[in-house]
DNA sequence: GTAAAACTTGAAGCTGACTTTAAGTCAAGG
DNA sequence: CCTTGACTTAAAGTCAGCTTCAAGTTTTAC
């Protein structure tokens, strides 16, 4: 599979695929003629790092993520520490979201014209602040 | 009120105020020998754009956010479309990030060798794709 | 009156994650 | 064999949202 395949088969542009070798979040692929040649699991495994990439992992945290699979370990475990982290931060950030859908919530049932005199929306700084 | 006790008084940094001005986010401030002075009601309207900040509102978003404020229109009214499109945008990224939850626990919980057999990050990526 | 602190401006620099460009190389079809 | 399309690289450009810098002006304190 060349990386037009992979680019087609994955969803990502091949700029994208060749910049993530680039800084490290893949592996050097082998290449044939110059030309970057994949097996069939490369796909899988760029969907691995888009999952992990949509579930906030940046991308050097990325880099990491792929490099556990091997021989004799089991790459979860190398994970853990890197998924209870990132666990707490999907938590903290759902609870932000949250506040904030209350806060969008409340200043759209306000009804004043100034907003020094809008009592709704000093309670929704009153509740930022506070953070 | 010059740019530092308003700086203070937000909890901005004054490179904060100034650019956000340079860039329309705020009204330019009257001058006195070239230096910004500010109402008693800056720092107030400074938290309101924090909130949106903190809601979510990009900045371009935000220029439109105080325009509505003046005699005769309630700015609530005005805020509605912008605050339900957030609303809408809150509420999906709140579903994206339940759904990374689960499937970091998933990966947590997966104890095999190799990608291509996993089949809980299987499970993960097919549900990735589905979104 | 003078020195320090705070202000002014425009421009450049920073981070993260790419995308685009330029100039060249390789591969597949006819 | 030749054209066309896909590939290669390094380097520069992009975006958001600032921060930092340099050089100069104004205010404030003594």
């Amino acid at each position: 599979m060349n990386i037009g395949e992979l680019a087609r088969e994955s969803g990502l542009p091949a700029s994208t695929i060749r910049y993530w070798e680039k800084i490290g979040v893949l592996p050097k692929a082998a290449r044939i003629g110059g030309q970057r040649r994949y097996a069939a699991d490369a796909a899988h495994r760029l969907a691995v790092l888009q999952l992990a990439q949509s579930c906030g992992f940046r991308l050097d945290e990325m880099r990491h993520l792929l490099h556990g699979f091997g021989p004799g370990v089991k790459p979860p475990h190398r994970w853990q520490e890197l998924a209870r982290k990132k666990q707490q931060e999907l938590d903290d950030q759902i609870a932000r979201l949250k506040a904030m859908r209350r806060l969008v919530d409340r200043v759209l049932q306000c009804d004043c014209f100034e907003l020094a005199e809008c009592g709704r929306i000093a309670a929704s700084v009153m509740e930022l602040a506070s953070r």
